[in-house]
DNA sequence: CCGAGATACCTTGACATCCTAGGCATTCTG
DNA sequence: CAGAATGCCTAGGATGTCAAGGTATCTCGG
């Protein structure tokens, strides 16, 4: 039988914001990539939420780009999964989206605040 | 000969980002194509920059949309130009998109700001 | 007066990223 | 025992942005 799928949901995770909120997720702690999703719903307040689709093409370009390293391990559910850990050129990456971030909402809000 | 093709150019407009930029722009006062990438550049003190290859896609859709109307008029310059004006769905569009930008910064400043 | 650069429009094709929609296997719960 | 929850993954399509080009007019320095 098909597994119900993901309610649509129109919270989009804006393009080039995911793989920073991956990062930020990972460094917290390390954690399962089904531990990702529901760690940041949790965290933003269920403002953000990542589908499955995204995330696991996502955390494979990021352990390909040497950003994140996998173990598999149990959880305490008994049950194997695969823990994702921030490296340290990871952290140096996760720095850079920030200041990064921080940048465009700046000139953003320049913008947006912008009278005539 | 060839024109001199814009210079590579690191700040990346994040996806999505785009239509609101153009609406705020459009909705300081009719303005042409060529235009609204000068002034987003002066607003921004040189932070955004939009490619006319994606301005000109994105003005057409916007029109589509009816959240921009477009008439030809002479410049400054005495030269032919297409104003871009602001509707009254756009203003409401713009108000919308806003209100997402800004729920969206908030949401993502919970997560890194989060500590373990 | 002529060539370069600025102004102004546009298109095409490639590419990355995200979403929809599925599939599989195990464990917990009613 | 059935179904929900936990955990992994993939394929295909839609979308948006970028790089790179094309056309035409106007202005200004040499």
């Amino acid at each position: 039988m098909p597994r119900q799928s993901e309610p649509p949901h129109d919270a989009e995770i804006l393009q080039g914001t995911l793989d920073m909120l991956i990062l930020k997720i990972c460094a917290l702690q390390p954690i399962h990539g089904y531990g990702i999703v529901q760690r940041l719903q949790q965290i933003s307040r269920d403002a953000l939420h990542i589908r499955q689709g995204s995330l696991y093409p996502a955390l494979y370009r990021l352990e390909g780009k040497g950003w994140l390293k996998a173990e598999w391990h149990t959880t305490e559910g008994g049950r194997e999964a695969k823990y994702y850990r921030l490296t340290p050129a990871g952290r140096k990456q996760l720095e850079q989206e920030k200041a990064g971030w921080n940048r465009l909402c700046e000139a953003i809000a320049l913008v947006l605040d912008a009278a005539e």
